[in-house]
DNA sequence: TACCAATCTTGGTCCAACAAATGGATCGAC
DNA sequence: GTCGATCCATTTGTTGGACCAAGATTGGTA
């Protein structure tokens, strides 16, 4: 059993004043699992195990345990342990699952500026990649708008169709970066609008970016494709400013 | 299937984690940054105060801040207390990272094709919010590649150049995106290259973007920008080919 | 063999204490 | 009076220990 310890073995180096125990303990943990090559189903040791390996209290054992627990790494049972799983995708949406706490303006800004970028900015490659087949399921998803029976779904056909029009790039980081931004997007669609909003004036502004990929009139593209993003965010403002 | 055991009629079922006091408590700190309307560099109550207002030891108080802090919407420092703050976003791409350690050759691809979308077609918005100071930390950053020692060193002042360019939009998605990216920006830097091409080329073509920015000439800066990056590029392409 | 109870194991929670760091107050010098 | 150094109290960081509840294990019994 770790003794006093306290003093800990002799590595006084690196600076300690940024590195806390649980950290080091964290990295241990990923050493841990990368080193013994342990997989997805696995478990790991039991906390007191870990306690004397780690040369660390339990409590601390524990910290680091809560924060591979909301990494999604790892999945712990009363008297089974934890288990070694990969829900770090599920994780990363639930980060904004906390209705409780606005994401912040800021943060809106910046994901709109971001989605300019890659929806508008790319139009040349999109027009040089798109084949028919794109904008006949462009408009089926489209479509779909006609029968959202509440904002929640509604945001998710919109969100549905700017990931299609996208996917056009075949880029998967910019796929990546879509999907992680995606709980942002849909707050960001859902703001200062209501169901009838999205069946008509949504739908419209979709219909006619279509229109303008299908006219192959790049120039349109991309001026509806923009206004369509600036006029999202304008609800959004405004909804903030009322709420201030 | 897992024994059912547990008697207990009329279970609430769904959130089968059972509630554990930490759970509670961070829905009572979600509740309470709600209902005291907290905003970003608002402060929490202090632990202690926490643990009398929850009726929880300081041991699990400090285990729902460990999740909160994991998902970056607190910021802990000793005698501080616990700051909010709203770095979800960069949590989430964190999160994500993981998952690309498989770098394919599409990926090296697709990467340097979102670079090109960041880095030179937000060409109007990087002119139009540089100032002074700007350039004049570029040319420093730049400026180390004299004294550059390996090519991982390279890559970082390369890295640290590109960084510095696009911090420029003020976009902290867009920086959380690229830091995400920085492993496989790093690998694509190398490929290709020696200390020499680095202290040589690479030093020459980041003084011109810089020299294009000074001369506020934005066509010069996208032709010699792009340039750049297919340069990079290029070189790593070659040099995959040799390796198959 | 099948079933059931006692026991062990293990995570969940709490407590008390000390260390380290830092913000703020106090006090002194110029 | 202003500035700076020093001291103090507060707060987070960490530790070790304790107990509990429930699942897992074991062993006994029918």
């Amino acid at each position: 059993m770790a003794a006093n310890s306290k003093g800990n073995e002799t590595a006084p180096d690196v600076s300690p004043s940024t590195v806390s125990a649980v950290d080091v303990v964290v990295a241990q943990l990923r050493s841990l699992i990368a080193d013994e090559g342990l997989k997805v189903g696995d478990n790991l040791p039991t906390e007191r195990e870990l306690c004397v390996r780690f040369d660390a209290s339990r409590n601390t054992v524990r910290e680091a345990m809560r924060i591979l627990k909301a990494y999604g790494m790892v999945e712990v049972r009363p008297k089974v342990g934890a288990t070694i799983t990969d829900n770090r995708m599920a994780r990363a949406f639930e980060l904004f699952s906390f209705n409780t706490m606005e994401v912040s303006r800021k943060s809106f800004a910046d994901v709109q500026a971001l989605r300019d970028l890659i929806e508008v900015r790319s139009a040349d490659r999109i027009f040089e990649m798109m084949r028919g087949q794109d904008i006949d399921e462009l408009r089926a998803i489209n479509a779909n708008l006609a029968d959202i029976r509440d904002i929640q779904e509604a945001s998710e056909v919109d969100y549905s169709f700017h990931r299609r029009l996208i996917s056009i790039l075949g880029n998967n980081a910019i796929m990546d970066v879509y999907s992680v931004m995606k709980p942002i997007i849909l707050r960001i669609m859902q703001k200062g609008k209501t169901r009838r909003t999205f069946m008509t004036e949504t739908y419209f502004e979709h219909e006619g970016v279509i229109d303008a990929m299908a006219a192959r009139d790049r120039l349109a593209f991309e001026y509806r494709l923009r206004n369509h993003l600036m006029v999202g965010f304008k609800n959004f403002s405004e909804e903030m400013e009322e709420k201030a």
